[in-house]
RNA sequence: GGCGCGUUCGUCUAGAGGCCCAGGACAUCUCCCUUUCAAGGAGAAGAUCAGGGGUUCGAAUCCCCUACGCGCUACCA
């Protein structure tokens, strides 16, 4: 074991890559690089019956989207591979049958089915569900008899009765348990993999691992894993449990309560840098207290000892905020290249770039562009001639309005500037006896097909003349 | 039920014995700006620091108890 320092996720795969992986990789890869080390990914496909095939390239698509890449993994390279559980089965196997040797471990033969009904019968004796340790007492022959004849089994970890078994969190601080509450943990299947339990240590192990990060919710196996290093002599390495993201009802975080999958805040046009803010605002916060950050910041100054303990809530209302803000920060042309991915490509691109400007600080999301300037780039939505007619107006003063709008709009040069535009505007308000806002307003519908929409004057101008006449003459049409 | 982890404004958090009758951000509300909506600016409201006991001259900060929340309790991770 050298002193290098090698963080690492460990997702498995079996779904959507899911916005926790990115929470862990970003502390991760940020303390293995502030400390030069390296940041790995390890694929965790140990449960064949969830695996999912499209699940690792998503995974890494997602880190490579928000530029948490891995050093180490699988498709990416790196001395300790292989990166992916199922191929390193035999090690396992190894291990598993080493600790049955030396008497840590022991074959157990029971079905499933009677392990239920050995559970159902500790339930209504409320107990609390353990294994009976039936198959520890087999005989030597009996065990040989089950051998030879072919019965399947699955190899336990033989937990002591006595003692306590502790270790000193990163981020809690000293955690202990007594090792007579501990379950005999199946470590290797019937199918020949082994449980997570077995296969995270073996891995930690032979991948140098220097410190396990992982949510909180696994504290309660780690005295598992530190008795099974201790069992194969095998240094400890250190220990992080990070808080559990939650759902608003503060249950663990969860695709029924939440958008989980990285896929989809990408798909709405969430920027990375802002989803890489507000995931390390779960839980830390710089020690400058600077709410607007980056990675490189967070590499700078993220530290295990200013890592809260208590599960944060992900609220998307306030990941949103942040993202609008990084739009608004964004040169138009950066913001015009970020937007190419989100819209359809035989989209007038000349048009795009002028709509920018005017829509930026709309923008919450890159997705909703859009929508937003649906209007620009085709007829507007269709609104009843209602819409047209000012509050404490009359359909014919409405009709006036735009008739004398289409006349001034008709005599303006091309171009024409925003002053003599809107001079003209109000000088029709005040003959008509309107409000300057009235006549805005039914220009505004007749134009973008709404009551509110971005600024006029400039969608005016980016629609052109011809095609603001066009809109004014069906308003007029719809008005009868 | 057992075991473990946690508990500061609605939410994310600052706070590591006196600087705190608790600061910032998001959300909310008001006002300003304004042709709508935003953005921006200025304000307001919002936490008896879960509750109760200690320790101390002094506690959000240390200790204990209770309550509540969450997690685990699978041949899933």
């Amino acid at each position: 074991m050298t002193d290098k320092v090698r963080l690492r996720i460990a997702p498995s795969p079996t779904g959507d890559p899911h916005v926790g992986t990115a929470y862990m990789s970003l502390f991760n890869k940020a303390f293995a690089h502030r400390h030069g080390g390296s940041f790995v990914l390890r694929i965790e496909d140990t449960d064949q019956t969830r695996y999912n095939p499209t699940s690792v390239g998503e995974i890494i698509d997602s880190l490579r989207w928000l530029d948490l890449l891995p050093d180490e993994g699988p498709g990416i390279g790196g001395e300790y591979g292989p990166y992916v559980q199922t191929e390193r089965r035999e090690l396992y196997i190894k291990h598993a049958h080493e600790l049955v040797d030396m008497g840590h471990a022991y074959r157990c033969f029971c079905t499933s089915a009677r392990l239920e009904e050995m559970r159902r019968e500790q339930a209504a004796r409320h107990e609390p569900p353990r294994y009976d340790r039936h198959c520890l007492r087999l005989s030597p022959k009996e065990i040989e008899r089950n051998l030879s004849e072919g019965k399947p089994y699955t190899i336990r970890m033989l937990v002591p009765d006595e003692g306590t078994t502790s270790f000193q969190d990163l981020i809690r601080g000293e955690i202990s348990f007594e090792n007579k509450v501990l379950d005999d943990q199946i470590i290797l299947k019937s199918d020949g993999l082994p449980t997570y339990h077995l296969a995270v240590v073996v891995d930690d192990h032979y991948m140098e691992i220097s410190h396990i990060t992982r949510a909180e919710e696994w504290i309660s196996s780690t005295p598992k894993h530190i008795l099974l290093y201790n069992y194969l002599g095998w240094e400890l390495p250190k220990f992080a449990h990070f808080p559990l993201l939650r759902n608003a009802d503060r249950s663990k975080i969860s695709k029924r309560k939440n958008n989980t999958s990285l896929k989809w805040y990408r798909e709405q046009g969430y920027l990375p840098e802002a989803m890489i803010n507000f995931l390390a605002l779960m839980g830390w916060s710089m020690p400058n207290g600077e709410e607007t950050f980056t990675f490189e910041d967070v590499k700078r100054e993220f530290t295990f000892e200013r890592m809260a303990t208590s599960g944060p809530i992900f609220d998307l209302v306030k990941l949103t905020a942040i993202n609008g803000k990084y739009i608004r920060t964004l040169s138009d042309e950066e913001l015009y290249e970020r937007l190419l991915p989100y819209l359809p490509e035989d989209l007038d691109q000349e048009r795009v770039r002028r709509a920018v400007p005017v829509i930026k600080d709309r923008l919450t999301t890159l997705g909703e562009f859009a929508e937003l300037t649906g209007y620009l780039f085709g007829p507007p939505p269709d609104y009843d001639a209602a819409g047209l007619v000012p509050k404490k107006g009359t359909p014919e003063a409405a009709r006036a309005a735009l008739e004398r709008i289409r006349d001034l709009l008709a005599g303006l040069p091309e171009p024409w500037s925003h002053e003599e535009w809107e001079s003209g505007m109000r000088g029709i308000a005040a003959e008509l006896g309107l409000k300057a806002g009235d006549i805005f307003m039914v220009l505004r519908v007749a134009v973008t097909g709404s009551p509110v929409s971005p600024p006029l004057f400039e969608s005016i101008e980016i629609l052109g003349k011809e095609e603001t006449l066009r809109r004014v003459d069906a308003a007029l049409a719809k008005l009868g």
